[in-house]
RNA sequence: GGUGGCGUGUCUGAGCGGCCAAAAGAGCACGCCUCGAAAGCGUGUGUUGGGGAAACUCAACCGUGGGUUCAAAUCCCACCGCCACCGCCA
């Protein structure tokens, strides 16, 4: 959520962010109208309220004639410090409710325009050129090395389902414990979130405005499959002070990621691009507002260091501002080359969230000027389903073997994935 | 799932319907003492919102949400959470 104050002191600034982002504009007058009239039933509400309670004391100590007669004044009091409270509650709830619906200011360097205007910040490594032999994709690659199984995924569990089976579930531990550890060395607190969570964790990281339609509801119990445990990593502070000097406080969360993918009909539907359940490693960051952008910066860094590590070329964008969460001010992709895509793909993803997240979730911090929300980052260390693709894809030979980036041999125990 | 107990500030922990932002202790900060420290002594120490340039002032907040009352931390209801015991269970 958006800082009031902010807005009241710059409309224009705001106005200019709902522009780049393609949203709607006329929501800052609203909020300004609406924000005026509350504070005015709150000054209405509050002088009432001071006169009963120094009419209360009264009361107490008045005795006879002198106590029925100011309690008859003291009822009529009541009623009108009643009134004054609902309609008090009333502005205060929709002024939060317009508010709530604005997005997080942009940052000044985001390139505005829609989802295809991003700007490539730059190349990494050269897709490879095939020389003696056609690529063959993941599914091809998976199905010869015994290690993606997406037909029997869709017998039971419907389309965008599959299952990782021997190299492939190895694959998945191995980039999992490759992920951790060099989270852990990079000073992460590695963590295994819950999953499932209840409403006021989700709607304080902002899944339920925009992305709502994305996310699977268990309606008899009230609660939500995460789609990334950027939920539960964000709300693990919620309604929170954080002392000053702990800043910043990184996790590195592992969980399964579940997702909806409604709308998405007809896209990447072969493979396992696009799934309704995968496992990921998060990187999320709680620092201080005045160290967001170098701290964006870092996790960025990180998601590039395992990119180089898996040995795949990739380019990063600055993702364009009609494309951004509604909680990111700034958000950077990692996207690997798919060779029999021909094309860069999104394997990773980093925002940078401001105080807006931790508004929300009331997550603070205390310094010696006091306590202000803190800023939270997030950013993709390995998505494992895309990561696969990728290193299948890029690392294949002709006959469909596979050899396994140096990173990960150790954790493998081998140098190349054969046929089965 | 059943029964019982409990939820108060940074923590522990008092709290009779009005004198309660809330005792006491701990912690923390500052000061005195000291060569320095510990101990001791003294002072201070919540958050949010409204008004105000500020000093300050007013209001709200005792798990959450309702209710009763002139007045609720205190009484009533619902929900959530924690603890204990029982039942079930990987």
């Amino acid at each position: 959520m958006i800082d009031i104050k902010f807005l009241r002191d710059n409309p224009d600034v705001v106005r200019a962010s709902q522009k780049g982002r393609g949203e709607d504009v006329t929501l800052v007058g609203q909020v300004i109208e609406i924000d005026e009239k509350r504070r005015v039933a709150i000054n209405e509400f509050e002088l009432l309220r001071a006169e009963q309670n120094t009419l209360s004391k009264s009361v107490g100590a008045a005795k006879g004639d002198e106590k029925t007669k100011l309690l008859e004044s003291a009822k009529d009091l009541a009623t009108r410090v009643k009134n004054a409270d609902v309609k008090r509650a009333e502005l205060e709830a929709q002024t939060q409710n317009i508010a709530l619906q604005l997005s997080n200011v942009l940052d000044p360097k985001a390139p505005i325009g829609k989802e295809e205007d991003f700007v490539v910040l730059e190349h990494v490594g050269t897709p490879r050129e095939f020389q003696n032999f056609e690529p063959k994709d993941h599914v091809e690659l998976g199905k010869l090395l015994g290690a993606i199984d997406t037909e029997r995924g869709a017998k039971v569990s419907g389309s965008r389902s599959y299952y990782l089976t021997g190299v492939g579930a190895l694959l998945e531990f191995a980039l999992v414990n490759y992920a951790i550890s060099s989270a852990v060395k990079a000073g992460f607190t590695p963590v295994i979130p819950p999953v499932l969570v209840n409403p006021p964790a989700m709607e304080g990281t902002g899944f339920l405005g925009q992305a709502a339609e994305n996310v699977y509801h268990l309606e008899k119990d009230g609660m939500y499959l995460v789609g990334t445990s950027e939920v539960p990593l964000a709300a693990y502070h919620m309604d929170e002070v954080l002392p000053a000097d702990k800043l910043p406080l990184r996790y590195a969360g592992y969980s399964t990621c579940f997702r909806r993918e409604a709308g998405t009909y007809g896209k990447d539907t072969r493979g396992i691009i696009r799934v309704h359940q995968f496992d990921k490693v998060e990187m999320f960051s709680f620092c201080h507002p005045d160290q967001a952008i170098e701290e964006h910066q870092r996790l960025l860094q990180w998601e590039k260091d395992f990119l180089n590590a898996m040995e795949i070329p990739y380019r990063v964008i600055d993702v364009a501002s009609g494309d951004l969460g509604s909680s990111a001010n700034r958000k950077f992709d990692i996207e690997a080359w798919i060779p029999t895509q021909k094309a860069y793909r999104e394997v990773t993803s980093t925002s940078n969230c401001t105080e807006f997240q931790a508004r929300r979730l009331n997550i603070r911090f205390k310094d010696a000027d006091g306590i202000k929300a803190v800023a939270t980052l997030n950013g993709t260390l390995v998505a494992i389903p895309r990561m696969i693709v990728a290193i299948l894809e890029n690392h294949q030979n002709s006959d469909g073997s596979v050899n396994v980036p140096k990173a990960l041999q150790p954790f493998l125990g081998t140098q190349r994935f054969e046929l089965v």
